[in-house]
DNA sequence: CTATATACCTCGGAAAGCGAGGTAGCCTGA
DNA sequence: TCAGGCTACCTCGCTTTCCGAGGTATATAG
């Protein structure tokens, strides 16, 4: 049948930096860190793949919205931190502003009695 | 630059469906119908392409969630209507609820001064 | 007869998610 | 001692779906 693929699999797409960026924005955690976050914060709603979540981060870095330095882990793997830099804090205001203009888009098109 | 480009090139991505199947929900339409629809109603933030329209109204049509017929246009060229069917409007149930997790979820992750 | 608008379609390429698999360090318990 | 589990990182191949470009066809306007 017509099923929860088709649609749930697909609606990450895009919207990963902003969820990285923002997450990011009170502070450096490392990769693993940054998702937990994510999953918590969205109350389980949101769960990217770590085959997912560490092509991002190396893109954002790649693209200079992120820096990153190794640090031995206390207790544990060493462990890449991550932090915005000023072009990294643009980005998310970017990526809030579209964020806002598309969501705002699919709401009023999906809006029961709007005509 | 981190552009434009990596935050709104992918953000249709699984919406299509959603969009498609809300819009259909008072009646049927055309494809170029449907598509000039989301572009209003959205209020122009939306604007799904041809080559990205039609392959979806095709797999909806494949999974049994909208039904078409061919009419002579009068006036133009012929077109393809489509209406949802009962299963299309359980699809569209299932999309806005996926929609309204995810998107709870982006926004509760985005907002500021969250913890 | 050409241009424009409507209306449909397909193809190739690119992007990005996912799952599976792999490496490695540390800790716990049999 | 060593198997299992958790943390933490990474890569690869596969799939989906988007976009843009291109193509067909009909009707109307100039």
């Amino acid at each position: 049948m017509f099923e929860d693929r088709q649609i749930r699999a697909q609606l990450l797409k895009g919207t990963l930096p902003l969820l990285i960026l923002a997450t990011l924005r009170d502070g450096e955690l490392h990769g693993y860190h940054i998702a937990r976050r994510i999953r918590e914060r969205s109350g389980e709603a949101l769960a990217p793949s770590e085959g997912a979540l560490y092509p991002a981060l190396h893109r954002l870095e790649a693209e200079g919205a992120l820096e990153a330095t190794w640090r031995e882990g206390e207790g544990g793997p060493r462990r890449r931190y991550y932090r915005l830099t000023a072009g990294g804090l643009a980005a998310l205001a970017r990526a809030e502003r579209d964020w806002a203009a598309f969501a705002g888009g699919v709401n009023r098109v999906a809006a029961e009695g709007s005509s």
